[in-house]
DNA sequence: GACTAAACGGACGATGCCTTCCACTTAGCC
DNA sequence: GGCTAAGTGGAAGGCATCGTCCGTTTAGTC
């Protein structure tokens, strides 16, 4: 639906926002962000500017007339994800069962923190200035502390169990999704594993996702 | 111990190794060494060379003298630390208390990742070529199997544990070391403390250690 | 079909890093 | 004290990346 003509003023200068765009740089800006949620996933963040511009079949110029620094182009392409991330916390707080929805949102989320090594990255790298990063940060934080004090009244999760601990499971986690390589997903399921059975009040219930075969010599996730 | 004069053949060009250097040049490799711990240790192993040898009061090409490269200086930097998780092995080894002797290398290892950013860098960055290190890590994993085991069979690790979960536990902490800033060593305890409960057979023996009070938007590590 | 403003792409400058080179200094020995 | 080889520091080369500039192309409209 293209804005009614004259009527409402322009929007202010910086990002005219993709409706306002021409038919092939519409095109473009998007062929841009799928190239750099492929790149990034596969080789993180770290990928370079210039690369994405030539997966996506466009100059760097291109590029950076829709994203004016690396770092928009970063928070751009993985605003998605992040809104995938809200939308399990909130199906966590519907979950009648407080606990069910606690390991549904913590495995989720590590899920896809093992499956995308870009989200991960982004994830982790705070954008000082993202305002809209901080809010969504924010309201994460007020819905987490919800769900955890709910799944202690049940009864579901131990007492000394703290809040801060979910982020030092999502940075272990992280940790692990980054060094594994290709084993990464079932490392990553097989520590969720061990958290949450660690995070349970009283005795364990289910079996422990397999091994993920691990080796000493395999440690190297960057080198 | 010095060399007898002239009898056995001079060592192969690389490396003269430390003793046959001048005094003043034995000394700055030491300065040289001690300003790449101290570096690594806050800043990672991302600090640019020039940054180290500036801060041992040496020019870049004194550096580069002794270590050849920037790898070189690395792995020679945390040779010390590698061997001291190597003693932590071997101590646990003969401790007769196969769980106690699991939980203290674990521990010490973690806690030695949490402290040393750089190390936790060195550790997970493998160094191709370098068939000191490989070996070290064969060592290393043939001394683990045979704890692991042991723990085992003293019905004190749970049966379904593998050894490669001790990796999955290095990488998970060298996660949190890395993400947590300044509550690195917390955060550090506060999972290994997870983690072991959740590796012992049978129900916790003991409180967990305090919580790291992270919060989601101090996550950013490397930001 | 022609016009205009938006969009495009590749070349370019700037920066930061690893590594090498070379003219000068100094420790260690006679 | 003087000689020599080892040692030294800073400057320069080479490479990769971020971000900008400008001449050219193209979508959208009359």
């Amino acid at each position: 639906m293209p804005a009614q003509p004259s009527h409402n003023p322009p929007p202010a200068s910086p990002d005219p926002g993709p409706d306002a765009l021409r038919a092939d740089a519409r095109e473009n800006r998007e062929r841009i962000l799928r190239a750099a949620r492929e790149a990034y996933a596969v080789h993180g963040i770290d990928v370079p500017v210039s690369a994405i511009a030539r997966r996506a079949g466009v100059g760097v110029a291109t590029l950076y007339r829709r994203f004016p620094t690396r770092t928009s182009l970063i928070t751009e392409a993985f605003t998605e994800q992040l809104a995938e991330c809200a939308g399990a916390l909130d199906e966590a707080l519907e979950d009648p069962d407080p606990w069910r929805g606690f390991c549904t949102v913590v495995r989720k989320v590590c899920a896809m923190q093992a499956a995308d090594r870009g989200f991960t990255h982004a994830f982790l790298a705070r954008f000082p200035g993202d305002t809209a990063y901080a809010g969504e940060l924010d309201r994460a934080e007020e819905g987490l502390a919800l769900l955890v004090r709910r799944a202690k009244e049940a009864g579901a999760l131990r007492p000394d169990f703290d809040v801060s601990d979910v982020v030092l499971a999502l940075l272990a986690n992280n940790g692990v999704a980054d060094g594994a390589g290709p084993e990464a997903a079932a490392a990553s399921r097989r520590l969720v594993g061990y958290l949450l059975e660690s995070f349970r009040a009283g005795p364990a219930t289910g079996p422990l996702p397999p091994p993920a075969g691990l080796e000493l010599d395999r440690l190297g996730g960057t080198a």
